[in-house]
RNA sequence: GGGCGUAUAGCUCAGUUGGUUAGAGCACCUCCCUUACAAGGAGGUGGUCGGGGGUUCGAGUCCCUCUGCGCCCACCA
């Protein structure tokens, strides 16, 4: 089904059939909505993208693709909720809207997920073993050894079973994604773009292989980008340590003592008169007597420790500037696994050092630490006792030990960290993008000025998308890894750990003379930086991605700004030369009533399943709304009350409108009351206001003038009118009336149909039956002012002073306790000129909506600011 | 230490370019079992707009300053 051609001209159409066959249900109710229309909008393919359409009526979001292996809570549902508030608000603009969705199921949370589920781990050494099953009931100490092809298997295995979980929370909520474009970050096409992208930044000179320094996690055994990393407070001590010198001993403090048998110099401020004369001079290391130079360096702080550093290869991040700038050797000590060398390293050359270092061998840091103390001690090269500090140390997001500094061969991609013309070019690229809100902009300057070097993505992991790259061997069996072999862009994706080079067969992997396939995979950010490309089709089918990209809306969480979002403006920059989206919206946090973020630890995560069955989505949605873009957000179950309620009202108006009244006409011309023109004059003001909120992405702005409204509507205008409407007598007025009624709660319906989807569209259903025209109110054109005619020219503020009349008539029963029912034998209403004159003019309506049955008076008394209303109740029929 | 945000009723939040007695919802109180809705409806109580200073005829709104809270970044000698 497609729907590509809409009315252009509303004043002679609304984009509702009129006059079908009305059918309201005697109790509507929210039960069994959500299920029944989920289905529908299957079947009917409501939300299916129409790719015939040109880019310019196309609207294509870019949203995040939630991680399969981890749960989610409710700000996922949330930020979900207000990225589909706007696809169905352009998408009844009339755009063909490209809402595609991803999961990431690659990389280490899933990997870490596999293990757990299937008590497994992976063992690259091991051959493939087709007729694996994993462990009836998986011992998570003893996780079995299985071969990377196997663990792969496994990983997809699971993420297909959690990948329909999560479709289906998505459906419930409501999201209007079009599920025929879904994409994985693990998927043939995500490893076919990645590859060809990373191929082609290789091919510019974007991407590059390096051995350096790099951020290390031992438990993961993995390299780190700059973006992973958190610093967390981490308890350690200083230790005051000798140095030799000719005259004396030089101290210097450190919390790292067990990095003193890689000390390559000590460096102190050139300007600190303290270490004056011993620039240029060398000293001894305490315990293994190594020569060590005394440098200067400005990155050298006086006041910090004693104002003198030892420098290793490598403590941390200063001792790689140190190392890099002063051309320091390297002296490796800590290895990958996180423990210190098995061998004595070569420079550990007297008798004396070579003893002591075997009381650190393979020792982890901590262990070696206080071996490393005893041997101080012992020496007498310790200064006083330890003295315990807090520090703040780099972790990677997802460890929990220090990261390590480990020189590593590793895939960058350039992003401005070592380059200041492209940094700056890509400081001019986030200038170019909107940002909902405007500040979020500083979160994305403040990263990309503060970055330190380029992105590394490379992981030394399993389950990730491979380098399309493999290094020929010499006749010596050595790598060369300065000119990789690369496949053509027509064969990817490839797999450089199956497959083989051209012009290589299989039997020379690994042979002196043949290759090598490079081992590592990339990280998952480096793939789902080309989350556009990848849902765009690029590559694979350009004329799709030629409509979609680059893309109108980004949204996403901005935790993940410096992630996801700067990458993927870096890799649209190097390919397409643009940002990857006109707008990025990002959303709040939602937090617990206490306003601390959720976290499991704390026990205080929502489950959106219980929340969507108990309230169901419409007001899950609703709640949804009212956090606006970027303002964090603390989550009460009480407030979802109201959007239930809301929904509620929505059904029972509905109902007494078309079933009740009988109002189903939209015959504008029929509207000539003058109050009933007044409220589709105040209800064009709402569209006005609900149009423009929507078109800045202030969806909540949106949300409560239309609700605002439709309490008034009811309350007020439904109260006041309904005796006419009722009318068997059938007059102007009461037509009037009914159309009124008619064309109001139908553009209402259009109006709230982006928050409320369910009840939106069942009363859309009971009206326009969508069995006869397959006519979803998700397809419907938004409402404008146009189709409200002549009849919305008037001036709405009369519906101000008629509802403060009928409010003063029910503050005066509800003061004299009185139920609304009574009648008043008299009633006077008085104040200024003009408002008088406006309530006069629905005396009527009020006379029978206040059951007056007496007198109705109205005064003008120019003294008076506002309406005074008293009445006088009638005698009451005594009970009998 | 650098940056950003935020502070309005008991709670959650609106307050557009400074303009008359500061708004809404929730909660609370009172009343009404009304034929769309009692998981309703009507009415009402409640705030020296974080503190101090300034500009102005006039400041929740603009400027300065202080304070609280939150987030991001930096900080391993």
């Amino acid at each position: 089904m497609t729907e590509t051609q809409r009315s252009q001209s509303p004043e002679t159409s609304t984009s509702a059939p009129a006059g079908g066959v009305v059918s309201v249900p005697d109790k509507p109710a929210l039960e069994g909505l959500e299920q029944k229309w989920v289905e529908r909008w299957r079947n009917d393919q409501t939300y299916a993208f129409d790719r015939t359409q040109p880019r310019e009526n196309v609207y294509s979001i870019d949203t995040p693709p939630p991680t399969v292996s981890g749960s989610l809570h409710v700000g996922h549902v949330f930020s979900y909720t207000h990225t589909d508030l706007v696809a169905r608000f352009w998408r009844m603009r009339g755009k063909t809207v490209f809402y595609p969705m991803g999961w990431d199921d690659n990389g280490l949370p899933t990997e870490r997920r596999v293990q757990n589920y299937f008590g497994v781990r992976c063992d690259p050494s091991l051959p493939y073993d087709a007729d694996f099953t994993p462990p009836e009931k998986p011992d998570p100490k003893r996780q079995v050894p299985i071969s990377r092809p196997n663990f792969i298997e496994l990983c997809n295995r699971l993420v297909e079973q959690d990948e329909e979980v999560f479709e289906s929370l998505w459906r419930t909520l409501g999201l209007s994604v079009d599920w025929n474009q879904q994409y994985t970050t693990i998927g043939t096409r995500a490893q076919a773009v990645s590859q060809r992208a990373f191929l082609r930044n290789l091919a510019r000179g974007e991407a590059y292989l390096q051995e350096a320094p790099t951020l290390w996690d031992v438990t993961f055994q993995t390299a780190v980008a700059q973006a992973e990393l958190e610093a967390r407070e981490y308890a350690g001590a200083y230790h005051r340590v000798a140095f030799h010198a000719a005259d004396g001993p030089v101290y210097i403090e450190t919390t790292r003592p067990e990095l003193i048998a890689s000390c390559v110099a000590l460096i102190a401020h050139p300007d600190d008169q303290r270490y004056q004369a011993l620039f240029g001079t060398t000293v001894t290391s305490p315990v293994f007597g190594v020569e060590i130079p005394v440098l200067a360096h400005p990155a050298a702080e006086p006041d910090k420790g004693a104002g003198i550093a030892m420098c290793c290869t490598f403590g941390d991040l200063t001792d790689v500037q140190w190392w890099r700038e002063l051309q320091l050797p390297v002296r490796t000590l800590i290895g990958r696994d996180g423990r210190l060398s098995r061998d004595t390293p070569e420079w550990l050359t007297s008798e004396a050092a070579v003893t002591a270092y075997e009381e650190l061998k393979g020792k982890t840091a901590h262990s070696a630490r206080e071996a490393m103390v005893a041997l101080l001690r012992a020496s007498g090269d310790l200064d006083g006792e330890p003295k315990p500090t807090q520090r703040m140390a780099n972790f990677y997001e997802k460890g929990d030990k220090p990261l390590e500094i480990v020189a590593t061969r590793q895939w960058y991609i350039r992003n401005g960290g070592r380059d200041a013309d492209l940094r700056q070019r890509m400081l001019d690229q986030g200038a170019q993008i909107e940002w909902v809100p405007a500040h979020m902009q500083h979160r994305y300057d403040n990263w990309v000025g503060g970055l330190n070097g380029d992105w590394l993505i490379s992981r030394q992991r399993f389950f990730g998308i491979p380098f399309p790259v493999w290094y020929r061997l010499d006749d010596q069996g050595e790598p060369d890894y300065a000119a990789p072999l690369l496949p053509a862009e027509a064969q990817l994706p490839i797999d450089p750990s199956t497959d083989a080079p051209e012009g290589f067969t299989e039997e020379q992997r690994g042979k002196p003379g043949g290759f090598i396939g490079d081992p590592d995979v990339m990280d998952t950010w480096a793939t789902s930086s080309l989350t556009p490309h990848i849902a765009g089709g690029w590559g694979a089918d350009d004329d799709l991605f030629d409509r979609v990209f680059p893309m109108d809306l980004c949204t996403q969480g901005h935790d993940i700004i410096r992630t996801w979002l700067f990458s993927r403006v870096v890799r649209s920059t190097f390919e397409n030369g643009a940002v990857p989206w006109r707008t990025a919206m990002l959303s709040g946090w939602i937090l617990d009533p206490d306003r601390k973020k959720m976290s499991k630890s704390k026990g205080n995560v929502v489950v959106p399943t219980e929340i969507l069955d108990k309230f169901g989505a419409d007001a899950v949605r609703w709640r949804a709304a009212m956090a606006r873009p970027g303002l964090d957000s603390p989550f009460d179950e009480t407030q979802m009350k109201v959007g239930r309620r809301l929904a509620v009202k929505v059904l029972n108006a509905s109902k007494f409108v078309l079933g009740g009244v009988g109002a189903t006409e939209l015959n504008v011309f029929e509207v000539s009351e003058p109050i009933d023109c007044a409220l589709l004059a105040r209800l064009k003001e709402v569209i006005t206001k609900a149009t423009e909120a929507f078109e800045s992405y202030d969806y909540t702005t949106a949300l409560e003038s239309v609700e605002k409204f439709f309490w008034e509507f009811c309350d007020d205008y439904l109260e006041l009118v309904k005796e006419r409407a009722y009318d068997a007598d059938g007059g102007p007025a009461t037509v009037s009336a009914k159309a009124t009624l008619a064309i109001a709660l139908q553009v209402q319906l259009r109006l709230l149909a982006p928050f409320l989807p369910y009840v939106t569209e069942e009363v859309w259903s009971w009206w326009h039956s969508v069995n006869d025209g397959g006519t979803s109110i998700h397809r419907a054109t938004w409402p404008t002012e146009l189709e409200l005619g002549s009849a919305a020219a008037a001036d709405p503020s009369s519906l101000d002073a008629v509802a403060a009349a009928l409010g003063g008539i029910r503050g005066a029963k509800s003061q004299a306790k009185a139920s609304m029912r009574a009648e008043l034998s008299e009633v006077e209403i008085a104040g200024p000129a003009t408002l008088v004159a406006a309530a006069e003019l629905a005396a009527e309506d009020l006379r029978r909506s206040g059951k007056i049955v007496g007198e109705l008076r109205f005064v003008v008394d120019e003294a008076a600011e506002e309406l005074r209303v008293s009445a006088t109740l009638a005698e009451q029929p005594s009970e009998g």
